[in-house]
DNA sequence: GAAAGTTTGTAAATTGATTAAACAAACAAA
DNA sequence: TTTGTTTGTTTAATCAATTTACAAACTTTC
């Protein structure tokens, strides 16, 4: 049954409120708080007194007056605590340890060849042991752990199915809660990509937005009022797989003519492969072409941003979001990509939804999809106390 | 800012999800509704006795006894109020009056030509008032109006866009609420539909679903959690326009192989006009022929079975709902369409989202924009005391 | 530089919706 | 007839917010 109201769901609320409004515009006084909340001085008093104590806020003295008693700013404590996020790659593990901020304060990246599911999974927890221990001194010490995995999870924790590791049914999340003994939180790589750019890169200014991760395949995250969108039983969208070419090439998922057919890495490589005459080229050599206006390359790049535009079309006039972030490996070949897919974003979509749209490229590179880990974590901690009504 | 917490707003919380749960689940005893929200008897009871005050509920008698005093039972007074709801069409206007729970009791159609803006309005004026003239004799009268517009509005009621009417721009809410003087509602006829489906129709089963809607081109409607989607600045998804085809057939909306150039009545009228050689061919005499047996227009709607197949795949995969109900006056068409349709989406969706989605046809047939528009109005109604808190 | 007016933040009293506890009424089962 | 259960109300206690009042600190104005 839904949440029903009573006096401690009351104060929840509103020191959730509270807390988040010093979370966002710290250095912020009491009376301003006030005033933007419509709560009276007295509550926020109050409430900031307890936040105090716990040791979420700080007060750093007094600001300026505005032609009265001169206001005690308070600051959000974002070392109170810190959080870690991994990336758990196909053929890498990168982990990082942020301050309550996001703010990274330390890193550990290792290669891997994709052994056998406990090995990896023994590495992973290596990985974080690392960071934990070398966690500063601090009120909380480390609140919580998010993983972005290649595959699918459920609200549970419970890895589905992550194809490129082999994994199915893993249940990650209580295996590391059990190892740590803090909160942990898992999803897919690319739903903690759009969290990342979100919370702390490109799509800071949207309460909605689709992040277009281009790595091998094409991996999407939806985020619809600040919040992440999962379709149902934890599988959220596969962008990738929708047809741009109902009669085209047959994709190993059943359907035919797949976006990502034509736009990913795999589709770049497989192209590259036919033009050079070469077997194994790789992205960086590529770009490394294009950099020194090798004609071939700057034309496969033109291709892809072409057929990216594409998928990007229809992502627009299917979901009408505000922005659209593209990440992902492939989000390095921004210089050469950018223009022949806004192109194709000008030319074919709708006027309405276009007309306020903007398409931007990561701000974060290779680190959005950790930060964006670490921001379930950070996420989770403050849910404890953050609740939301409308 | 966001709502902060007092007891008044605690209050229509605890309020608000009694009434939700008489309405949803009447006849229901006080203590079985303390039971079920957590709620004391003394509030669930301070609470009813309010509901009780304000028309919305009515004590019916006891009940069956569990083993001790028989439970005093509460319905939910559907004849409280009544809702209007309109579905505006490019040549006709419906208009139905229904009580709180979306019976209905009265009707109207019209035919139109598409005449000039005012007076296709005061049409809609005379549809609305002819109904509300005769609304039974009640507590609340009539709550609210909504309205089923075929183009786009923003939150404000404002038709931005109407193509079909040569509308732009249109104050439409603000024209009804200054005419009538109750709150009004205007949303796209896919979303009410959407929404109609949703509350009464084939939907009633699932939190989130698609709804698509196939009449002279293709609709979307897409309620996550309970709730409608809106894009950014009240332009929800044009799926219809999501390409299927990147070099096919040119659109006049800029992109090309949309998929309703295909999958649409239009894209079915035009084949048939091919085919049989005959200009100006309805859709119903098709369906006669099919009745008949007739292989040409069976293989017209095998083939657009087919493509309605192609364009719900690449729903399913891109977002995933547990549900896409099908309407639009080519539902009616159900009895070719089906087969081949679930045949595509059998063999080309991906094995995951597929699982345990299910694809239904509209239950309310041409009601279900009526329908949602008074849903609209009704829910209007109830959120002055619907708050929800997660 | 004194008076007046502002702004910040705390303190005390009041409000009001919920909970907890007690209870009366109505009923079934032993 | 007794015992125990279920329903719904009453009463007192609780507690977080509001209202009101006020002290402290500061700027502006004359």
């Amino acid at each position: 049954m839904k949440q029903t109201g009573d006096l401690h769901l009351m104060k929840r609320i509103n020191k959730s409120i509270v807390m988040e409004l010093i979370r966002h515009e710290s250095p912020i006084s009491r009376a301003s708080i006030a005033e933007k909340t419509g709560l009276t001085k007295a509550t926020v008093s109050s409430l900031v007194s307890e936040l105090i104590e716990s040791r979420l806020v700080d007060e750093i003295g007094a600001g300026e007056s505005r032609g009265g008693r001169k206001p005690m700013l308070l600051l959000f404590n974002r070392t109170a605590g810190y959080a870690i996020g991994v990336d758990l790659g196909v053929t890498y593990i990168t982990a990082v340890m942020t301050d309550l901020n996001g703010e990274i304060v330390n890193e550990v990246k290792i290669q891997h060849d994709n052994p056998p599911r406990d090995e990896l999974i023994a590495e992973l927890t290596r990985c974080i042991r690392e960071l934990a221990e070398r966690v500063p001194e601090s009120a909380y010490g480390v609140v919580g752990i998010g993983i972005g995995i290649p595959g699918f999870a459920d609200e549970e924790g419970n890895v589905l199915f992550a194809p490129n590791l082999g994994w199915e049914h893993v249940p990650l999340q209580r295996m590391l809660e059990d190892e740590f003994g803090i909160p942990v939180v898992i999803d897919n790589e690319a739903n903690a990509g759009a969290v990342g750019e979100k919370e702390f890169g490109a799509g800071t200014r949207w309460p909605s937005l689709v992040y277009v991760s281009i790595s091998a395949g094409i991996g999407t995250g939806i985020i619809i009022k600040e919040e992440l969108y999962r379709g149902m039983s934890g599988f959220s969208g596969e962008i990738g797989h929708v047809s741009i070419q109902h009669d085209g090439k047959p994709c190993r998922c059943g359907n035919a003519g797949c976006w990502e057919l034509y736009a990913s890495e795999k589709a770049l490589l497989d192209e590259a492969k036919e033009v050079y005459g070469q077997p194994r080229m790789k992205v960086d050599q590529l770009i490394r072409l294009a950099e020194e206006g090798d004609a071939k390359a700057l034309a496969l790049f033109d291709r892809l941003g072409r057929y990216l535009g594409i998928g990007i079309v229809n992502i627009i006039n299917a979901f009408n979001p505000p922005a659209i972030i593209i990440g992902g490996r492939l989000a390095q070949a921004e210089a050469w990509l950018k223009q022949p897919l806004l192109e194709v974003v000008e030319r074919r979509s709708l006027p309405y939804p276009r007309a306020q749209l903007e398409v931007q490229f990561s701000e974060l590179g290779v680190r959005s999809t950790v930060l964006g880990a670490c921001s379930f974590a950070i996420s989770k901690f403050f849910s404890s106390t953050k609740v939301s009504v409308e």
